[in-house]
DNA sequence: AATAGTTTTGCAAATGTTTTCATTTTTGAC
DNA sequence: GTCAAAAATGAAAACATTTGCAAAACTATT
């Protein structure tokens, strides 16, 4: 129980060097003999020495990680991007700070504050609408920080992603050319989400182009869930004059579209044709997906 | 450009006061004076002060981090237990380091040894199967560890999840109960991942309860992805002998077989019986699901 | 108004590293 | 065997905090 907590100057003791030497032969190894080198690799063993990256931090330099802020990683939409984008940055020996805010701005605020406090090398947003608070708070202390998952030209910082205005516009277009004219649209909630929002503005206006709109009732908000989706399309669909296109907002709420056609019996693309946007993987199962997702996380990598 | 990175003694300075209060009032905000604390506040605010964890870190005490290791989080199986589990960690005012090791228990060890370096207060892996060296730094450095995902009586770690046997026994009884003779599996790679192992000892032990086994060609190993599952299920029910029932080792498997099945024209469960295993979310439109998932990562709240 | 008790505050030491600069050791050439 | 240059090492300062202890400032109590 005596055990404490071997620092480094334990180290250096057991390997009969000064702590400097010990610290150096971990930060510049070419600058410490090879024999040297050794001796303080067996003590470091020995103890089971493991450095303290907090002491370092505070030393200014490299802390080693990276904040990574997502509205939600539940739902599968932003598992991929997560991943590729842990991938990238583990392979840059740091490692991924991540948080959830549940599309609450102030939240994410307050993470990020948190994240500043771990002194994070860099920071990571999802989509571009963000506090002006966050925004101050990241520009102020210059934190490096690149908005992910959707692109824009006059974005106030480095973004990477996808144009999710043009994804909802070629949906949009794609299912006016097809001839459909009865149109609905159910898409997730749009506070504090830019993507939906931007992509039901192009599924708008491309409907609007051909002098087309989408009715009020028609006009659907579900949260991000298949069963979600399934409840409300079922309701949609109970009524005797239905739509003959419904466009979904992202492939989850087409999937609960589409189970909840097929539990009606309703033919499938034969009476309705639905369409989702290509967030992730299963998708190509079912209706073309349009934008891409992995580019973004590996273009990150880079960065 | 001069801007020093305002520490707390530039706060202290600002404020008319010690650097000793200041850091008392963050945490210890009972023991200054409520005037004094305002005095802080508003240096604080002005010069947009940050304290710095690492500082605190290395002085002993609460660090605030959890380090989470996943095998991946790209596949949405493990998305629903991060999300809980990171809502309930930031609950109590933690921040969640994570990172995935890719089914590779080298990796783990690594993130492990570097997560420490980091000076988390805690740790949580997923599955009972880690490498000894991992247990042995997990146990020398004595963090405190919790082992997610499945249950064991006698592992060696605080666990919580749940057993994956158990729900793999289920499925195979209920399997052969329905009358089922043939039957095949699909499972995800079992090396370096003991929740698949388990499941699938479970389904053959119940099987072989009934005099029943999986012949070998009958036992499919595939990545975990719907379109994987669905190229090795297509595979499968192109031979003229079939099995009447696919029992497959989680639900993202399952759907890339009930996707090969339709595709094929196959009806579903009429010609043959399709289960997974209740990995997740919109799992519920298709098969019975079995374990809980939700259940694991709110108890961990607690602990 | 003085005393004792209590609440606030400041000083200085401690925390585990890294780094600058000086000192010691080694190497190579003569 | 000397000497200079190069390489390796050590001592101590610096980093941004926290905390134990003591001093100072208030409150009551008499």
């Amino acid at each position: 129980m005596k055990e404490k907590k071997a620092d480094i100057i334990a180290v250096a003791k057991a390997a009969r060097v000064s702590a400097s030497t010990v610290s150096r032969s971990f930060n510049h190894p070419e600058l410490v003999k090879a024999a040297t080198r050794k001796k303080i690799d067996v003590a470091v063993r020995r103890l089971g020495y493991i450095r303290n990256r907090a002491a370092q931090t505070i030393h200014g330099i490299r802390g080693g990680t990276i904040g990574l802020i997502v509205p939600t990683v539940d739902h599968a939409i932003f598992a991929e991007l997560i991943q590729s984008f842990s991938e990238n940055v583990e392979e840059q020996g740091f490692t991924i700070l991540l948080a959830s805010h549940g599309y609450r701005l102030e939240r994410e605020y307050a993470i990020a504050r948190k994240m500043l406090e771990h002194r994070v090398d860099g920071m990571a947003l999802i989509g571009l609408e963000h506090s002006d608070d966050t925004y101050g708070l990241l520009q102020q202390q210059n934190t490096p920080t690149v908005l992910l998952w959707n692109y824009s030209d006059d974005a106030p910082m480095p973004c990477v992603g996808s144009d999710n205005y043009l994804a909802g516009h070629l949906i949009g277009e794609h299912v006016v050319r097809l001839g459909h004219r009865s149109i609905a649209a159910v898409f997730p909630p749009i506070s504090g989400n830019d993507r939906a929002l931007q992509r039901l503005s192009g599924v708008e206006d491309a409907l609007a182009a051909r002098g087309l709109k989408i009715a009020e009732s028609w006009r659907l908000e579900t949260p991000y869930s298949v069963s979600a989706a399934k409840e409300k399309v079922a309701g949609l669909i109970s009524f005797p004059r239905r739509p003959t296109a419904i466009i979904c907002g992202n492939d989850v709420l087409a999937w609960g579209a589409l189970h909840s056609l097929r539990r009606a019996g309703v033919s499938v693309p034969g009476d309705v044709t639905i369409t989702g946007i290509g967030d992730f993987h299963g998708s190509k199962d079912f209706e073309p997906s349009l934008t891409t997702v992995r580019i973004p996380a590996r273009t990150i990598g880079s960065k």
